[in-house]
DNA sequence: TTTTCATTGCACACTGCTGTGCAATCTACT
DNA sequence: AGTAGATTGCACAGCAGTGTGCAATGAAAA
């Protein structure tokens, strides 16, 4: 059925998010299900992982597309970004660590597109003199988002105070002053 | 010979660094010895990693402690610890990928008092206000140093320019004002 | 009822690691 | 030469995980 295959997947995304280094066992139990059953539906556990990657690049690139439609300033712009891609990336932020280790190349091959869009952005606002220069852009972008995951992490609930928390800390990091920064977040709700 | 005992956790930075999960026999091969010989000198794996550690944390603290010393203001502190300690944090830096994964909860254990003492100094930083207080201490000293080690990751080299970069990001998402943030770093050689 | 399809249960082969035992070898020191 | 200590080479046991094959079961649709 449909229903197992995203049972598993949603249930995978919790189980690797407790320790990236779960097992297919370990994931199909607590789905309810049997191992098998798993590489039923996916041949191998890098389909699983890459399946996983690709919704989480679909959920974000849309946000960040739609997001950067409008012609706001880039610090606008970054904070409505974040504000509405924060519960995609507090769910899928085991992706982070799996960056690292066995499918890590996998991953980044996916995630680049993304990583594109989001350095675009970035120097964007470096151009504008929205954002420091003190990195080049293609770091300053990843390190950027790369807190919004870590403070995600860090954070148990995918509530707002995290994520308020999470864009002024990207924010000051960009190098946006702090009261405008405090601005920018009180004006998106 | 206590030689070979240096020389195999000398190469098992380099070679955790590129690959966390890289075997004994990867370690023991990359420092001209046989699997056998590392098994003589840590008895297990985890040894291997824990000695990793505790190096880590004796430098690291000790240049802490000793920054600590002074009674400067919190953010030049931050900049003379970030200074000093970046050697030491781009060469250990596999530490911050080995946290997470099996051996996570002994490293865990063993940086806890170093994260104490980056929490105390932040947080002196909040109450003399030089610090944002939008994340609290605990927290934001995590985020600020794992944003150096993140940056001393993506640094090919451990030359001053990445580690003038990292202070300024961090002195940054610390809430420090770009102009001092630069002001500070332009200080200290 | 028959057909179809997902799921299950079990067995199996394979891989890659960890950690150990032990005799042989090499090297430096006496 | 002789001795002690470090290193080597190899064999072995064990474990945990992956991926596959196949027959049996169950349930829902025709």
């Amino acid at each position: 059925m449909n229903e197992t295959r995203d049972r598993i997947l949603d249930v995978a995304l919790d189980v690797l998010g407790e320790n990236p280094d779960a097992g297919m066992g370990d994931i199909a139990s607590a789905a309810g299900v049997v191992r098998r059953t798993v590489y039923g539906h996916f041949p191998s556990r890098l389909d699983l992982i890459r399946t996983l990657t690709e919704r989480a690049v679909t959920e974000m690139t849309g946000v960040l597309t739609e997001v950067n439609a409008s012609d706001a300033a880039a610090d606008a712009t970054w904070v409505r970004f974040i504000a509405r891609v924060w519960p995609v990336a507090h769910r899928y932020r085991v992706l982070l660590a799996l960056r690292r280790g066995e499918y890590g190349e996998a991953i980044h091959g996916l995630l680049g597109p993304l990583d594109e869009l989001l350095a675009d952005l970035v120097e964007r606002g470096q151009d504008g003199g929205v954002f420091a220069q003190h990195l080049p852009a293609g770091v300053l972008s990843q390190v950027a988002y790369g807190v919004v995951f870590a403070i995600a992490d860090s954070d148990l609930s995918n509530r707002t105070p995290g994520a308020r928390a999470a864009t002024i800390t990207s924010l000051l990091m960009l190098g946006v002053p702090e009261a405008r920064a405090v601005a920018l977040v009180g004006d998106q709700p």
